[in-house]
DNA sequence: CTGTGTGCAAACACTTTGCAGGTGT
DNA sequence: ACACCTGCAAAGTGTTTGCACACAG
């Protein structure tokens, strides 16, 4: 997976067996994967640990951003490119559906959060939608 | 707290301590609550498992709504009045503010959620939406 | 009286921390 | 060579379940 490893390259972490692996989960499956999915999902045995420390990683560098969970949980979702615009501002404005009958949550990235008037007094810094129904695949 | 009790039998449910307390908790306090944060406020001492079981009652019974966190845990907030508009439709489409200050999570119940336009195939059921930032009482 | 709520004990699930040794650059 | 990553062990935290007894209606 050449491609793997120059994004590792792109966000200065270090190649390891773990990383990569991980990585390749997040990019061949198209939606957010919790701790316990990321695990399931990887062919070779990692350390819980070491998934959790990874998935910090990459959260802390900008790799995959935090998608809220209805249920308390937090999964984890690849940072498209549209994030960077201006590099700085790491962005996420889109909505994050979760389907009630597949329970996949996926980001729809061209699906932005319109922008909310609040009261006086308030300064908004990031925002977190999530939406629950059911999706395309699912309502056949 | 008059209160207190004709809310329970409104709500059909049996009138005991330790309903009684917990819902005076979510009456006094204006924001949302965690377990965590009601056992804490609670002077009587219950048992852990009694209050997650009378949370769950709670919102069973849409006495309560969930209030989603960053940090992938489950806050609650009182329901208010507008939320049995037609009795069956429980819905809760407005804000959720979490203050990065003070950490206080609340419900802006008065900023609601704009009608988003899904891709095709998608059906919305339920909208979350959760604000982080400054809030009014922290930005002086 | 009956069905439901509560407390206790225990199991279960999830996440973090410290440390020793291994690995990428 | 050095800094960083990994695995193991353990502790810390949060949540659920089963059962016996207590209590509201």
């Amino acid at each position: 997976m050449r491609e793997v490893k120059s994004i590792l390259k792109d966000y200065k972490l270090r190649q390891t067996d773990c990383r990569e692996e991980i990585l390749d989960v997040f990019i061949n499956k198209h939606h957010a994967l919790a701790h316990a999915d990321v695990e399931s999902q990887l062919t070779e045995r990692f350390d819980r640990v070491t998934v959790y420390r990874t998935l910090k990683t990459f959260l802390d560098k900008g790799l995959i951003h935090k998608v809220l969970d209805n249920e308390g949980g937090v999964k984890y979702a690849l940072c498209k490119d549209n994030c960077h615009a201006g590099d700085h501002l790491h962005h996420h404005d889109h909505v994050h559906f979760k389907c009630t009958t597949c329970g996949l949550t996926t980001c729809l990235d061209h699906v932005i959060i319109p922008n909310i008037i609040l009261p006086e007094g308030y300064q908004r810094v990031e925002t977190n939608l999530l939406m629950q129904g059911v999706c395309k695949t699912c309502s056949f």
